[in-house]
DNA sequence: ACTAATCCTGCACTTTCGTATAGGATGTGA
DNA sequence: TCACATCCTATACGAAAGTGCAGGATTAGT
């Protein structure tokens, strides 16, 4: 039985959503209202999800988020906010979060990113996903583009105007930040994040 | 307005299936009764695609596809057929076939067939898609499986338990079935064709 | 029995890739 | 203004990939 801790300094937000997850079958939902409680929740007990609020007493801004991902880099730490859009998702996902949902996702959805996250998978919906491939440099994706049409780095040097070093060091930052192994690696990693 | 041409000597099929494209938004589709016939429409006026039966007046086998594929690069030419299977769906592909449909193909299936075929892509349906991969090998679809997942031609051999030019050799071959330029593109095109 | 396909290996060579280190130029936001 | 991200370049080295040639072993189909 997966446990998820929920906090949100809305009591109609905390109540409903817990309540939506409980109706579907998530019934070891926590609620808690600031950062201290969610922290004292986690010291108390393990959870295989956390679900934060992104403005909530204790947040200021990413900041809590960030010591909570330092303090527990095993488990999934997802961030839910209404108005926030892409610069905050990014800075959440470069902090250590492991999803960004925004308050608009349809229920459905929410079940859905809940179920992702549980796996152990990164979530990144719509609005979010168009920020993933910003999590590439625009010069990034060009150059990833090109080890996916099969292009080698001399080529996409060429075809860029820049020299095969600089193509070469764009491979090996786009590389980590897909997590990935190799030029081939990082291709399959953008065409299943629909980049390519 | 997508305009179709459709080559059969069975008139029950001609029928339904013209029918059944009109039926689904598809009015433009002109049918035939042979190869011939086909091919003077062709030369009449330009088609966005054909469907071609295997068993036909002019066909030859293969040898009518294998001409007006030649003839008409640039239009997307799908087999149609009742009893053939993998083998001739491989030829077909050699021979420059856009597609294959099998007449146990499911209507809601040709129409996905179809649109899939006037995008210009391939469509290769359950049983020709395992023959797709029967183009590759066995151990040449477990090498390119491993390179899709980012691994050296030393990890895939020492998994394999082979040598590694042993599999040098398979990426060579497998990148040239492929029609890939290298390892990269030859992961991405196996990707495409569902054999990752 | 012959042919063909598949799979395997060896050696040698060039090219490409990956990594590291060490910067410089630019533009933007705090 | 200072910090930061982005983009660019240089040199250099070891690892990996790609290519070519030349064969041998096994199995399946004609």
């Amino acid at each position: 039985m997966a446990r998820i801790l929920l906090a949100d300094d809305h009591d109609l937000v905390r109540e409903t959503v817990a309540a939506y997850l409980k109706q579907n079958g998530l019934h070891d939902v926590t609620s808690v209202a600031d950062l201290d409680a969610a922290n004292q929740a986690l010291a108390g007990q393990g959870f295989d999800l956390v679900l934060l609020d992104y403005r909530m007493p204790g947040m200021e801004a990413l900041d809590g988020l960030g010591r909570m991902a330092e303090q527990y880099p095993d488990t999934p730490i997802a961030l839910i906010s209404g108005a926030a859009g892409k610069e905050v998702a990014r800075q959440a996902i470069d902090l250590g979060a492991a999803g960004f949902l925004p308050k608009t996702l349809a229920p459905d959805q929410l079940m859905v990113a809940v179920e992702t996250l549980l796996r152990g998978e990164a979530f990144l919906p719509d609005a979010a996903i168009a920020d993933a491939s910003r999590y590439l440099t625009p010069r990034e994706l060009e150059v990833v583009r090109g080890i996916a049409a099969g292009k080698s780095n001399k080529e996409i040097a060429r075809d860029l105007g820049v020299q095969e070093v600089t193509i070469k060091l764009h491979v090996k930052t786009l590389s980590r930040k897909l997590d990935a192994r190799n030029r081939t690696h990082a291709a399959m990693r953008a065409r299943d994040l629909g980049l390519v």
